[in-house]
DNA sequence: AAGTCGGGGCA
DNA sequence: TGCCCAGACTT
């Protein structure tokens, strides 16, 4: 594209913005007219591979908790992953954890604001290092994301493979913001007129062209090929993996849990107690040994129900039973029903819960 | 370059 | 059901 387009693109898209922008608790600001560097990083890691409609159920929220820096760092990891629950990827809640810590020890509690810098903090890479720079401190930096590949490609009538994709998205994001900061305008509004374009309009199936700003200049569009642009990701497919829970509550209404390891599947986070197996389902009596020390107390398990969870990359199916008198101790805790909302809980094992009368 | 990490919404 | 989402990190 040239760079007299690249202008006109910018100028369309900026405006565009403006007027049909959505409001978003991390879009409001403050008296200096900019973003806050922090509200802004919080964002953007609960952004990353994640829908703004799931992530608005739990920003608030956290940032009323966590509302800066010093205080996030100070914060105990277990709060962290708590407040995030529900959210999944936990990694980033551990990343922006460890993030706040670095900013606060080496930056004096000011998020940095070049993406150098940026791009050290855990959990930030080529994108949330580029969004934090241009939205909030209106660096002229490129940014590229699901929403912004898919627009720029279908802008350009590409039809890049998976390969190429990203170098391909970053060179034309790259142009296109130099030609915006050339003639005066914001980097950091016409990153988000690209994301917001990508999120409203110009969506992945039945894109509405009828309101795109940049429909004219729409090289995909000119060949009714935008359904096709981009190629699908190669997917695999989904492995199994069978999950056995007890719900064991004792007389006064506390439910047992157990810490899930530091590696894998919903690492370090809190469940009812869990056997997993890949082939097949655990038996009763192997979930009686686990939970209750001896196989042969396999009748004191009730079946509850089961249900069928999906993750990326898995297919787990839970069968639920419930318990009375399971010993607590080898890393086992009794939590108020009350107490589970601040303890860290996928919400596979909210369902595992609920299934059982709890929660 | 490929695998892993959640969870829900939508055609 | 299959696909996608304001990606990053490990191997």
């Amino acid at each position: 594209m040239s760079d007299s387009g690249d202008v006109a693109v910018a100028r369309a898209l900026t405006t565009w913005f403006r007027r049909h922008g959505r409001v978003l608790p991390w879009r409001v600001r403050g008296r200096s007219s900019r973003r806050d560097g922090y509200r802004t990083l919080v964002s953007e890691l609960m952004l990353q591979q994640t829908q703004v409609s799931r992530v608005l159920a739990h920003y608030e929220a956290f940032v009323a908790r966590f509302p800066d820096v010093r205080t996030l760092a100070h914060a105990r990891e277990q709060s962290v992953l708590a407040a995030w629950s529900g959210l999944g990827y936990y990694r980033r809640a551990k990343h922006l954890h460890g993030a706040a810590k670095m900013i606060h020890h080496e930056h004096q509690g000011r998020v940095p604001c070049d993406v150098a810098s940026l791009g050290r903090l855990p959990g930030v890479g080529a994108y949330t290092a580029g969004a934090v720079a241009s939205l909030a401190f209106d660096r002229p930096e490129a940014i590229v994301d699901g929403n912004v590949s898919r627009v720029l490609q279908r802008l350009n009538g590409r039809r890049e493979s998976a390969a190429d994709a990203g170098a391909w998205a970053w060179a034309a994001a790259d142009a296109l913001v130099r030609s915006a900061c050339a003639v005066g305008l914001s980097p950091g509004d016409l990153n988000e007129a690209l994301m917001e374009l990508g999120a409203t309009v110009c969506t992945p199936r039945g894109p509405r062209c009828g309101a795109c700003p940049v429909r004219d200049r729409c090289v995909a569009r000119a060949s009714g090929s935008q359904e096709d642009i981009p190629l699908p990701k190669p997917t695999s497919p989904r492995r199994r993996l069978h999950c056995a829970s007890v719900v064991a509550v004792d007389g006064r209404g506390r439910v047992l849990i157990e810490q899930r390891g530091p590696d894998g599947l919903w690492a370090d986070m809190w469940q009812a107690p869990t056997l997993e197996r890949l082939d097949r389902p655990p038996t009763r009596s192997e979930l009686a040994e686990y939970v209750l020390g001896r196989a042969a107390d396999a009748g004191m398990l009730r079946r509850a129900g089961g249900f069928e969870h999906q993750t990326t990359h898995r297919r787990v199916r839970f069968v639920v039973y419930t318990a009375r008198s399971v010993p607590a101790g080898d890393g086992r805790v009794l939590k108020s029903s009350r107490a589970l909302s601040a303890i860290p809980i996928s919400n596979a094992q909210r369902k595992v819960l609920a299934m059982a009368g709890v929660g």
